[in-house]
DNA sequence: CGCCAACTTGATGGCTGTCAAGTCAGGTGG
DNA sequence: CCACCTGACTTGACAGCCATCAAGTTGGCG
């Protein structure tokens, strides 16, 4: 298995999301959105440098998150949004008798806790995938700028829509697809959230296990693992363990839309 | 097969959720949300009247919308959020190959459209499942008035998450239950839902086809079919084409939750 | 070096989809 | 009023896909 620093290419590769302390130094200091170089991902996105410096205002936290520890669970009192700055989270649902149901992988520059807004606790689990790090913003205080300004406003309201459009995407997947459709959908999907952060959309680590992948998509571990392996033998990936690379990302589009051809 | 008057009970009975013309008349010549005998269900919950007139002041259309008709379609410019004021909905993601997942049923008091905020388009149809009414709410304004009224702002917000977690719920369902708890938290959802609508919680008229709960549940009309079968020989419904009536609520609950006792 | 979690691979079975035939209810026109 | 038609639904037989169970393999870590 090819090493991180194998992976390098042009761009940075995924397996390493964490840049290099020397391009980072200031952030390490500042927790500041103004020096976040994930401001055109998160929250920031379109505000003024004025109204940069009020958000900033408010995000007073962050912190780290281990790998497998919660950043919130299911019941907790709901009071922050969280930004994930860098790291890897998955959220899930647990039902009583033991099932679990992953909900969502999320990465760096996305929002997290948004279901707590409802009833002022938390319906799911945030659990790192990977050490992490996250900024804490107060969501009375969040709704109160966003009172005062529009565009702040209109994206939080625009994130929040994306999530349920999202949503509505994996109800799709879970409802209506096969499992090599479901599995290059998946794959389809990390790449192209890879790319937005400017990493290889072709050479990623997975974070999750092949449990977690499995339980997003409505599978076991062992289905996965075989399509996985189909795929490869098909010449459109290459994965050992954790380590993946996609050689035929058309091939994977053609799989997902293979239906279309009868229509 | 019972008429809808034979359905009657103290309550009134969710097979015809038009209310009697008489206790209505008021409502019918105003559009006004304070008139409105939805408005514990809808966004005015929690204003002071004085907001309230704020709210009715943007809602200046309602609509009909007949069976069959759509109300959005996938696509389409956004530009209202829509509160139902009366009548039954589907909303439905559609694949290019002819696949379609129905997202979900909206009734009376609930709001749609929010799937269009993120894009500025909208990403899924709304159908009528029978004569509707629906009030247009344009969606900046909406906006404007909830940066100036904290308590709309607040419950708006809390619509959104609620349909996140909704959305989870529903991964749930299509992620790992079988048939048979799907088609009992099918049941037992539309049951509440009338319920908090002053309906019978035990009788009501399926608004939609057999086919139409497959596509949402993620099965095909002749599982869902035997599924009913098997409920009705079981003593848990009865069931005539749309005529539901659920004899053992309890007997659902303990479907959904069977899998506890082994834990 | 050995342990353990994660993963792979094979054999088998059950659940749900598919295909097909028939029933039922409502609507239309004669 | 009845015959007919159509869409929605029910039921049965069969098949295929994915889960289950089981036995290894791999890689990381103490």
């Amino acid at each position: 298995m090819p090493s991180d620093k194998a992976l390098k290419t042009p761009r940075a590769t995924a397996t390493n999301n964490t840049p290099a302390p020397k391009e980072f130094s200031l952030a390490v200091i500042k927790t500041a959105c103004s020096n976040c170089n994930l401001r055109e991902l998160c929250l920031p996105l379109g505000l003024a440098d004025d109204e940069m410096e009020r958000l900033d205002e408010l995000i007073s936290v962050r912190k780290r998150v281990r790998r497998g520890d919660s950043l919130y669970r299911a019941g907790q009192a709901f009071e922050y949004i969280y930004a994930i700055r860098s790291g890897f989270f998955k959220t899930d649902v647990l039902l009583e008798d033991g099932r679990d149901q992953v909900t969502g992988f999320q990465m760096a520059g996305e929002l997290l806790g948004m279901d707590g807004i409802s009833t002022e606790f938390h319906a799911c689990n945030a659990v790192a995938l990977e050490d992490s790090e996250v900024c804490h913003i107060p969501f009375f205080r969040l709704e109160k700028l966003s009172r005062e300004i529009q565009t702040l406003q209109r994206h939080f309201h625009q994130v929040m829509s994306r999530e349920i459009v999202r949503d509505h995407g994996v109800m799709v997947l879970l409802g209506k697809m096969c499992v090599e459709e479901r599995i290059a959908a998946f794959l389809l999907n990390l790449s192209q959230r890879f790319t937005a952060r400017g990493f290889s959309p072709a050479e990623f680590n997975l974070r999750m296990t092949r449990e977690e992948i499995g339980s997003y998509l409505g599978l076991k571990l062992e289905t996965v693992s075989r399509a996985f392996s189909r795929f490869q033998e098909e010449k459109l990936i290459s994965v050992q363990q954790k380590y993946m690379h996609i050689l035929d990302i058309d091939g994977l589009k053609q799989i997902m839309n293979r239906h279309n051809q009868s229509a």
